[in-house]
DNA sequence: AAATTAATCAACCGCCAGGCG
DNA sequence: ACGCCTGGCGGTTGATTAATT
């Protein structure tokens, strides 16, 4: 006698790095039906990968609002507070970093700032960073960073204040929207900004922030909760989200993103 | 210039929790 | 109450790239 779970049609998916039409496919996919249930994405996006990958996909790379390139200053200095309060905690130091992913964060640490501690550690032996697994043993000190970075948790409920983040005074330079996601395509992005995805990417040079304009945003229906769902289950798509929500536009609030290094070597830091 | 080593990063794996029938 | 399914998370692996010998 076979269960149930056996007589199940047996899938191969397709494991590896992703090409670039499969993440076409992905992105149009959830751009126009949001992702509702992984499991079923990838056969009604025609992919042949499992709906884990493809939710991993989208989180880590094709997701809007990612930021990519080096870690700032700030971010560093964040990740390292958090990591001492939280431990290995990635989703939940990446809620306190927008644009980033757990992975990424996680990524970062392991390959860089895990052993920056270690060194820093070393030469200032004397200071007590040991590593807190549990809030309820935390110092005051680390108490008290916890506490400044509370305003940020729940994720990005409402607009952030760029100023109270971290108190650090963003830099004047030009916030890039989806950025890293419109020069995916190297070669197609023009044509992407055009027609595919039918956004509009303005910068308003008044308020130094990004306008995201989805006028001519193609979508067969009103955006559904489902749509919506694709956008909202990240930190830093709450805030897409609620943007989406009060007249598809997103003013510099989380979804923002600099482009401090990106594929042609363009910085603005 | 070639070989080796180290660093980086995307993706997979396994576990767990919650929802649902 | 139970089992199944799904989503989410953290750990780990493997491929690629960069640096060093």
């Amino acid at each position: 006698m076979r269960c149930k779970t056996c007589e199940k049609p047996k899938v191969s998916y397709r494991k590896g790095l992703w090409s670039p039409d499969e993440d076409q496919k992905l992105r149009d996919y959830i751009l126009k039906h949001g992702h509702g249930c992984w499991s079923t994405v990838s056969a009604k996006a025609g992919l042949q990968r499992n709906g884990k990958s493809c939710r991993l996909r989208w989180i880590n790379y094709l997701r809007p609002g990612l930021k990519r390139g080096i870690f700032s200053a700030e971010e560093e200095e964040t990740v390292i507070k958090l990591h001492a309060i939280l431990g290995n905690k990635w989703s939940q130091i990446a809620m306190h970093l927008p644009g980033r992913t757990d992975n990424e964060v996680k990524n970062y640490w392991n390959s860089y700032l895990k052993k920056k501690v270690v060194k820093l550690e070393g030469s200032n032996s004397h200071a007590s960073t040991t590593k807190s697994q549990d809030s309820a043993n935390q110092s005051p000190e680390m108490r008290q960073i916890s506490e400044s970075l509370e305003p940020l948790e729940p994720p990005m409920q409402g607009s952030i204040d760029h100023d109270s983040f971290e108190g650090t005074q963003l830099p004047p330079f030009p916030k890039v929207l989806f950025a890293d996601w419109l020069s995916m395509d190297h070669t197609t992005s023009q044509s992407l900004l055009n027609s595919n995805a039918g956004m509009n990417c303005q910068l308003d040079s008044n308020s130094n922030a990004d306008v995201f304009q989805y006028g001519s945003f193609q979508v067969d229906d009103p955006p559904s909760s489902d749509f919506l769902h694709g956008f909202g289950d990240s930190s830093i798509c709450g805030e897409f989200q609620l943007q989406f929500e009060h007249g598809g536009q997103i003013l510099g609030g989380a979804c923002y993103n600099y482009l401090s290094m990106d594929d042609n070597g363009v910085s603005f830091t």
